[in-house]
DNA sequence: GGGTAATTGCTCGCATACAAAATATTGAGG
DNA sequence: CCTCAATATTTTGTATGCGAGCAATTACCC
């Protein structure tokens, strides 16, 4: 099997490519791919456990540590105390991060659609679905 | 745009699912999924430049110095100085390394197989092509 | 030939990403 | 009430991944 036939390689170099194309993307507003994804979640789903952020995003809760910590010290986001489990915390949309994530809701919208400008709308929907099931 | 529906959130879950896949592997083997695939493409290709292996790799040359690094160090691979070019270096793999591609060549094999199992085996080469076009 | 631009590989700094261990808290069963 | 397994988050350590900037070398242009 040659390597470029992969699927694991396609994924990885697919998935460098969007992240590189997305990062140039919010870059002027601040922030990395990973962020503007994260605020994109929020905006829908706000005062959400970490844990319930984790799943959705599908990562790590390690990783969520450094992620929340980022945007934390940026002002976009809150860590408040869950006040029905104290090992828990919920995360929260400051102000800021309302704004910030509307912003970042258009300049999402217009990468998803240049970067797929190569597809047809119909194979961007079959890829879609294809990915969705193998995640 | 819900962020589930986004190319790049889409990405970068498959891509995660896959790395975890692979790594648990190949773990057994004493590498990460990366470094297999770095492997399987020198026993392709041995002898390359490090320009080219970034390349075919399409990995930054930061990247690739630490991917090296970490390859040489575990007496997988070493780096050459370059008759023609002494700025260039030139990556060949090692015996042991050789040894090893072996045995990783039929673990990629195996899990590319039960990674793609959700899939039939046209959906599986349709993905491959959307995935290569939007590289 | 000489000067300048481009290339190569490196280091540094930052941001993901995850495994494993540490810490704190909860809830179920005795 | 007490114990203990399960759960939630953080910490620690390692591995990618890239931008920026560097020194050495090479290519190119006059």
């Amino acid at each position: 099997m040659r390597a470029e036939d992969c699927i694991f390689f396609q994924l990885g170099r697919a998935n460098r490519a969007g992240t590189r194309f997305l990062n140039q993307r919010v870059a002027d507003l601040g922030i990395t791919a990973v962020q503007a994804m994260a605020l994109l979640f929020l905006a829908e789903a706000d005062d959400v456990t970490s844990v319930h952020f984790g799943k959705r995003l599908q990562l790590d809760s390690a990783t969520l540590t450094g992620l929340l910590d980022r945007l934390t010290a940026a002002g976009f986001v809150s860590r408040r105390a869950d006040p029905a489990d104290r090992r828990a915390i919920r995360i929260l949309l400051t102000e800021t991060g309302q704004a910030k994530a509307k912003r970042i809701k258009s300049a999402i919208a217009d990468a998803n659609r240049e970067f797929l400008a190569a597809l047809t709308s119909e194979e961007g929907l079959i890829l879609k679905s294809l990915l969705k099931k193998i995640r």
